[in-house]
DNA sequence: CTGGTAGTTTAGATTAATTCTAAACTATTG
DNA sequence: CAATAGTTTAGAATTAATCTAAACTACCAG
């Protein structure tokens, strides 16, 4: 019988940071990376890891997703008042953000072209530039 | 002796919107609006109405900043999780944020170029395109 | 393997921003 | 002026997020 490793890719990236692979980060990174690109809140993958029968307090949830975002793993993304979302795609890109559902959705860096941006003021560099595209529904 | 009339371009603003110009109102459409273009959490113009003898309660402050963002006399900024910034200019620019100190600056619209933007997704239109420029103390 | 320990998780309390509620107030209109 | 629709308010409620200190566990040394 062929061993079964769902657990690789995640440890590999938990080992890759040096962050302990406890059950429930590996949990936690299971979810969140193996399914493609993902944008989701705390509640929300606190919501996910108790319906797949994970038991990790919210708290657990929070410092997770900060320190994936410390190590690059994620990157949090401020849209609305009240709640951060992170992302899972930490590849150079910006987002469409629907104002009526509250989704967000990925725009590929290569879709837009900043031609031209204002220097850094004195003493600062820059790092990063978020470009959101607000969306209505039409009418 | 001269008639000084300092609440006549909070008036102005109130009456073109068709918002009743209360005590309230007019105060703090006074200390948005009379010193040129600002950045303010709910919080803070609280405090300023406060120390300039305004009495006003919080949750008015809280009415009166969502009122006047549906008027589009002001623009809603979210850059951080956990607090939001009104901005008194609302013509078309985008921001730097100052990571360290919080601090929120305008980049006139002029300085920032988008080349190149994604079509809107069917069925929907864009509302806004905001560019946040996000710097840190360099080294 | 086993015990020690540093790092991790947790429930629950706490904080902070914001919203809600229903009662008191006030600008406006007749 | 009186009626009323719109506004303000204190304080409670809600929500996201953080903190705390005690319990737990991955890891390493022996």
């Amino acid at each position: 019988m062929t061993t079964s490793r769902p657990y690789g890719p995640a440890l590999d990236r938990l080992k890759a940071v040096k962050l302990r692979p406890t059950r429930q980060r590996l949990a936690l990174a299971r979810l969140l990376f193996d399914q493609g690109d993902r944008h989701v809140s705390a509640e929300q993958l606190h919501g996910e890891a108790v319906e797949a029968g994970i038991r990790v307090s919210l708290a657990t949830v929070y410092n997770t997703l900060h320190q994936f975002t410390a190590q690059g793993m994620l990157r949090e993304v401020v849209i609305e008042p009240g709640r951060s979302y992170f992302d899972t795609n930490v590849s150079d890109h910006h987002h469409f953000f629907f104002e009526d559902t509250g989704i967000l959705q990925d725009i590929p860096g290569d879709l837009v072209r900043l031609a031209l941006l204002p220097a850094a003021p004195h003493g600062t560099s820059v790092r990063r530039v978020d470009v959101i595209v607000r969306l209505a529904s039409e009418q």
